[in-house]
Formats: structure tokens, sequence, C-alpha cells
DNA sequence: GATGCGATTCACT
DNA sequence: GTGAATCGCATCG
């Protein structure tokens, strides 16, 4: 038989709401927010770092800066979807949808905390010395939840979703820091669009755009 | 059709 | 601190 549509509850309908907003805005009201992942043993991560990107010709750094393209497409998609991309040829990233009605963006989740299922996360990230390296960096917080390019697109407000982000979490009285984002070069790079939870330990230690050639 | 490089991580000097 | 690993994608010829 056909399911009923889904009815999307008060906590889901307002955190679609805060994410109808430029990336930029949404960035900084990720961090402490709850990113729960039931791909395998359920593990939980605490977001302490996050960078924003924008969309279509307002942010050179942005994968959606020039246009739409098959591997983007989900930086044009609904707010509060997955945008899950590849790089280096060995690596997954996990972003959150945000932006407002008719543009692109989304905030890519840097570091966390693993507050539930450290074993669990431990048993994918065999690497990670301390507990505190676990999802201290993009690539390793979607390692630590799972995360591949089967779930770009997944919606995560879904209460039923196999990820999940859960925003009601996020507490009042964070210590809110700001800075350039990491690993960008040329136009765009001075653009303090990264947020970290102040004084955390988890959150990945800051590289400079990586310093290929002519450092002027 | 070919080519260069990336929103990174890890091991090694 | 530096370099290798590794491949899909966007750009260029």
């Amino acid at each position: 038989m056909i399911p009923a549509r889904r009815e999307p509850g008060p906590a889901e309908l307002a955190a679609r709401t805060q994410l109808s907003r430029p990336a930029a805005e949404v960035a900084p009201r990720l961090l402490g927010a709850l990113l729960v992942s039931d791909l395998g043993p359920r593990v939980a991560v605490r977001v302490t770092e996050v960078e924003a990107y924008a969309g279509v010709g307002s942010d050179p750094a942005s994968h959606a800066h020039r246009r739409r393209t098959e591997r983007n497409a989900s930086l044009f998609g609904p707010v509060g979807h997955a945008y899950v991309y590849f790089t280096y040829g060995m690596h997954w990233c996990l972003n959150v949808v945000a932006h407002t009605e008719g543009t692109a963006g989304g905030a890519l989740i840097r570091a966390g905390e693993v507050i539930t299922g450290v074993s669990a996360a431990r048993s994918r990230r065999t690497s990670a010395r301390r507990d505190r390296d676990l999802a201290s960096g993009p690539a390793r917080l979607a390692v630590c939840l799972g995360v591949t390019g089967d779930q770009d697109g997944i919606d995560l407000l879904d209460p039923v979703s196999p990820l999940r982000l859960e925003l009601q979490a996020v507490g009042g009285s964070l210590a809110i820091a700001s800075g350039p984002r990491t690993g960008i070069a040329g136009a765009g790079a001075d653009t303090p669009w990264r947020f970290w939870v102040d004084g955390d330990p988890t959150v990945s230690p800051y590289r400079r755009s990586a310093a290929r050639k002519s450092p002027r």
C-alpha cells in the first residue's frame, strides 16, 4: 500500500526555516548541533567547526561558484539535505545545504566531538590515537559517521533518515570564534567564514592554503 | 579527448 | 615541515 505522505513535526519545520538563510549566517548556528548516524552502529557527533560556502558568482571558493553540475547539484537543492563530495581521490566530506530560496550554498562540517559510539568510531578510524582526533577534520568526521557518496542528497532533517542533523541540541552559551577558511587560495581566501567553538580540543588545526608556488 | 588539481590525511624526515 | 596517495570533475584544446 502507499505510505501516507510524511507530516513534518514542529522541530523539523523550525530547523528547515533556520537553514533557509545565507550559508554564512547559518554556519555558526550549526555549532553545538548533533549529527547522528545510524549507518551501521550509531555514532553521534557534536559539531565544533564549520565553514560556509555560498552560491553562483558570490564565492569563488565554493563548489557552486560557477554553475550547477551533476556533482554539486545537492547544493542547489532543498535546504537541510546533505551535500557529500569526493576529493583528493580518497576523501569524502559532508556539507549541510543552506541557502535562501532560489540560490545555492552550504556549510562544510569540518570537525566534531564524538559523544555516542566512540568504540564504533574508533574501529572506523584506526589511525586516530586520541579520542579528540576521531572527527577533527572534515574527511575524518565523515569516516567516523560512515558517510560516503551514497549519502549525497539525503534529507538530514527527516526523523527516519539514517543520517540526521539535530539543531535543537544547540546550547545557548557557546564561545564562537571565526576566521578565514582552510585550504582556500585566491579570491575568497580572507573571508572569515570559518567558525569554531573557541578552545575546543577537537577543532582541526588551522592550515593556510597549501603554500604551493609563488607566495605572492 | 587530455590534463591539472582539489573545501585532505597520514607517514616520514 | 614536506611530500605522496589517488581519482573524479571542470576546464581547455
